[in-house]
DNA sequence: AGTGCGATTGACT
DNA sequence: GTCAATCGCACTA
């Protein structure tokens, strides 16, 4: 009820990050992305990711290192926020070594905590469907083009978190919204979660 | 300097 | 199910 008497999550050390694009993918789901804005902290769990791994024709870093994708070569588990088709804002979470360009897209979040706030970013919204989906993940957590390169494994305006709670089992698929490389099973679920994206054919096991 | 195009969403038939 | 919105940026020249 009280939710700021409750342990928040801790913060997640890089140290834990796999350094691996898939297994950071698959190690995210069940994680915890947590914002603090102004007027409060907003925070979700992960419940869906998509890999884009090294060679990847769908990735962003697929021609090399340009001023939008820069972050993509960060260390593993820094902030890569990029505006897709001029309205949606995505997050996604560096993955590899500094200087290798892969990353993790975060989909759809299980509301946690600040879900009026989450609301008043999007227009009342139900939980359902408050970050269902990455543009709409970005707008419920206000993320845009500022936060790009952020730590996320420091305290600050955004940050990933634990807390220690056991997985369900993860779905895999095919990634959502891509033409090139499109048959790849990089995209990762928690099977039965109603917070997931996607079309029910891709959320079956 | 001009052009084309999305790792999406919401409105609409 | 289809489709337009909207704009930063990568690509070509």
């Amino acid at each position: 009820m009280n939710a700021a008497a409750l342990p928040g999550p801790r913060l997640l050390s890089r140290a834990k990050l796999p350094a691996d694009t898939v297994a950071l993918a698959r190690f995210l789901i069940g994680k915890i992305v947590v914002r603090e804005l102004p007027e409060g902290v907003v925070s979700g769990r992960i419940v869906e990711t998509e890999a884009y791994v090294v060679g990847d024709a769908a990735g962003h870093a697929f021609r090399g290192v340009t001023p939008r994708n820069r972050s993509l070569f960060l260390e593993r588990g820094h902030a890569y926020v990029y505006l897709a088709y001029g309205i949606s804002h995505l997050l996604n979470v560096s993955s590899e070594a500094a200087g290798t360009g892969a990353g993790v897209l975060v989909r759809a979040l299980e509301p946690l905590d600040g879900v009026p706030l989450m609301q008043s970013n999007r227009g009342v919204v139900g939980l359902r469907d408050l970050a269902r989906g990455p543009g709409r993940l970005a707008a419920a957590m206000r993320i845009d083009r500022r936060l790009d390169g952020l730590d996320l494994c420091r305290r600050g305006d955004l940050w990933l978190g634990d807390d220690d709670r056991q997985n369900d089992e993860i779905g895999q698929s095919v990634r959502i919204g891509i033409t090139r490389d499109a048959e790849r099973p990089l995209r990762f679920f928690l099977a039965g979660s109603p917070f997931v994206s996607g079309p029910r054919a891709l959320n079956r096991q």
